[in-house]
DNA sequence: TGAATGCTGAACCATATGGTTCAGTGTCTA
DNA sequence: TAGACACTGAACCATATGGTTCAGCATTCA
């Protein structure tokens, strides 16, 4: 069954729903960075930059470390596996919905075979 | 490379974030329904449903037609490919930046041992 | 025709989101 | 020690979100 009440696929979602968060990510997926170089890649100010993060890390998918004044973000933790299942899980379904489809498309051909023998 | 800036991906993931949504396309992956059958399955004025109805179909998740005064809903559309193949993208990434990272280590080790050797 | 049904739109409300500025705080470096 | 640097927090703003109520408007049914 496709599980649709996880405040977890609510969250990472939510973060994946903002085209900076998932340029953040893919960045982050190349090297790591301080929130300065993803402030100045992403033209914006630290303070607005470091609220994405935030909502990256509320949602697991970065970690960061303070080291003197510089913190430095990484991808993290999770690699959306739940994400990718809920997907998958969807996807099947979906397919399945067509293929059922195409039974009643099939059956109303029969159908009109019959029909036409008559 | 991973695509981060499409407004349809914005607006899928958004759909995808919250419960009651994710909730009613599982209903519609089951059997259509109407804007009644699903307010009354999520505890949901017509109003409410409504608008995520609206949201779904927006995002391409979901079709909707009516018929006399009553509007069903129905799977529809798109098939979420295009955010699986993010995902997808998005975990080969993730996945490399570990081994990158298990290649590091592996380094460290090797530069121990000559160390040890010396 | 009159009443019930199913949906719709407008208005409203509280809270969240995506951004800013400004005023710090702590850390380096000359 | 003074100044520059990197970040942080509070306050603010506009807009979006998730929900409601209430007043219609068609459509169906008795």
């Amino acid at each position: 069954m496709v599980q649709h009440s996880s405040s977890r696929l609510d969250a990472s979602f939510a973060a994946l729903s903002d085209p900076t968060r998932r340029g953040v990510l893919e960045q982050l997926s190349r090297a790591d960075a301080t929130v300065s170089d993803l402030a100045a890649r992403f033209g914006m100010t630290l303070t607005g930059i470091k609220k994405h993060v935030a909502v990256l890390e509320e949602a697991g998918l970065v970690s960061t470390r303070k080291v003197g004044r510089v913190r430095t973000c990484r991808l993290g933790g999770r690699g959306l596996e739940e994400e990718a299942a809920w997907l998958a899980g969807y996807q099947r379904l979906w397919e399945a919905r067509f293929e059922e489809l195409a039974d009643v498309i099939e059956d109303l051909k029969q159908q009109e075979k019959a029909d036409g023998r008559d």
